[in-house]
RNA sequence: GGCCCCAUCGUCUAGCGGUUAGGAUCCAUGGUUUUCAUCCAUGUUACCGGAGUUCGAGUCUCCGUGGGGUCACCA
């Protein structure tokens, strides 16, 4: 059984990064039959807050990730690390250091000087004397001092590290007693059963610490699978500043769950040639092996056509009721279903709907003055009076092919072109170029609105 | 700086020793259209550099170069 996890700190929103390992981890768990379980990691009290944990799930929400199981909360966990903690003490593969602070300060700055590593030179390593008074000691584990230590990695493959590079004997409590990162992570995996996990590759570096921890207690060490980061233009790892990273930004921006999911699905990872995935799909194909190895640069275009893609693929009444988020309330408009079907197709995002609906239900008030002077010719008046007047001849006009043959009878009978008619028409009706086809346009707004707003252009002078 | 990772069109990517190096997006052009958009067609653009292995290298090896990550009593 695949078990995964997404164990973000609750220190900020959730962003575009932790989505995609988020997703990256759901999908794995999903495709086989799986668990995908949360946890939060707030052992930080200074920096975490409920907010962030609440957004971070009101994000999952909004997207349809759902989890497995009660959420995880490390903070209520002491009791668990503590037990472990003072296991590995008692079988003396930790120890107490009575270093203070500042004697590592001194140490590090001499290091430094000296070109070396700044490392802890292990002096309570095998410290048997009369502890120092006053100070209050941290736990350090025993770490390998030589040898290597193997991350297998499904994405990178095997890296080795070598223990005198990059391990020393590393704290696993604090003063305060509290437990630090690489060894709580450690725990909550292993007692969570997590077998599968899949973060970001800036976690590769703490991978060795944490198969220290694994090999202390004698827990199975999970396979990992560190997902390259997501960089912003400047080549850089994503940081609030390259615009809005908030996973609930792109909700209020105009963008759906499924191109959102779909966009970051196929941002590091491929299925051949694939570009469109249903979240079915997604959950069928998604498989960490195909992750690539290298670092990705966000840029939003894939996602603006993506995002107008399923736009365009989201039923009327789907969308009707999706635009009411946004301020758009279309459900007792008899003519929604032409008025949407004109509309979705020219749009990137929800939100850039509304105010293109809005154009068009709302009587213009001006009149672009170039577009209008261009439309306007001597002839045009006739021709508009004309049109005017078979339109109040009809009784039943519904829908746009209705008006597009009364289009058709003026420019039959006057000889004229589609233009002569239209542009003139169209800066009547909309005050500008551009939109929705007119016959659709006078299908929504009906005939009384399409007879006033053709007097109210024809009666101006510019 | 030490350690680690990475390197194909501007961007997302396919490729897994033999291909005219493919797709998508973006951009441009053309077609469709009363306008805009959609849609369709066409086009420009890429294997970081150098050695080596091989009959043959984007693909394997090494060395450069460049980029990134990480080095806490943060997570």
């Amino acid at each position: 059984m695949v078990v995964t996890r997404f164990a973000p700190s609750p220190t900020g929103y959730l962003h575009i990064g932790g989505l995609r390992t988020a997703l990256f981890s759901y999908l794995w768990a999903r495709k086989n039959g799986g668990k995908f379980f949360l946890r939060i990691e707030d052992t930080d009290k200074a920096r975490n807050s409920e907010e962030a944990a609440q957004a971070i799930l009101d994000a999952f929400a909004w997207l349809g990730l759902e989890h497995d199981g009660e959420i995880e909360y490390q903070s209520k966990r002491d009791d668990i690390y503590a037990k472990y903690i003072k296991q590995l003490l008692d079988e003396g593969k930790a120890y107490k250091c009575y270093m203070s602070k500042e004697e590592l300060e001194t140490l590090r700055e001499t290091q430094m000087a000296n070109k070396q590593r700044a490392m802890y030179d292990g002096r309570y390593r095998d410290f048997t004397g009369t502890a120092p008074e006053g100070v209050s000691p941290v736990i350090r584990i025993k770490a390998p001092q030589s040898g290597e230590i193997v991350v297998r990695d499904g994405v990178k493959g095997d890296i080795v590290f070598k223990a005198e590079d990059i391990l020393d004997d590393f704290i696993i409590a604090r003063a305060d007693g509290s437990p630090t990162y690489n060894f709580v992570v450690a725990i909550d995996d292993a007692l969570m059963g997590i077998n599968q996990v899949i973060r970001g590759d800036d976690h590769l570096s703490n991978t060795p610490k944490q198969i220290v921890v694994y090999e202390a207690l004698g827990f199975e060490i999970p396979s990992f699978y560190h997902v390259p980061m997501i960089h912003n233009s400047e080549g850089k790892k994503l940081s609030k500043r390259d615009g809005a990273t908030d996973v609930m930004a792109y909700k209020e921006m105009g963008y759906t769950p499924e191109a959102l999911l779909n966009f970051l699905v196929r941002l590091g990872w491929s299925h051949g040639d694939q570009e469109i995935f249903s979240m079915d799909e997604m959950r069928e194909l998604f498989n960490p092996k195909d992750i690539n190895k290298s670092a990705s640069i966000y840029n939003t275009e894939k996602l603006d056509w993506l995002n107008g893609h399923y736009i365009k693929n989201t039923p009327n009444d789907k969308l009707a009721e999706l635009l009411e988020s946004y301020g758009l309330v279309l459900s007792s408009h008899d003519k929604k279903e032409i008025l949407l079907d004109a509309i979705k197709e020219r749009a990137k995002t929800l939100k850039d709907m509304v105010p293109m609906i809005q154009e068009i239900l709302e009587t213009p008030t001006s009149y672009d003055e170039k577009a209008y002077k261009k439309a306007y010719k001597d002839d045009t008046k006739t021709i508009l009076e004309n049109f005017r007047e078979k339109l109040t001849l009809k009784d039943e006009l519904h829908l746009p092919s209705d008006y597009h043959h009364v289009m058709e009878e003026v420019i039959n009978e006057m000889e004229i072109g589609f233009g002569k008619i239209g542009q003139p028409l169209r800066i009547a009706l909309l005050g500008k170029m551009g939109g929705p086809g007119l016959d659709v346009v006078m299908a929504v707004i009906g005939k009384d609105e399409t007879l006033k707003r053709i007097d109210n252009a024809t009666g101006i002078e510019l």
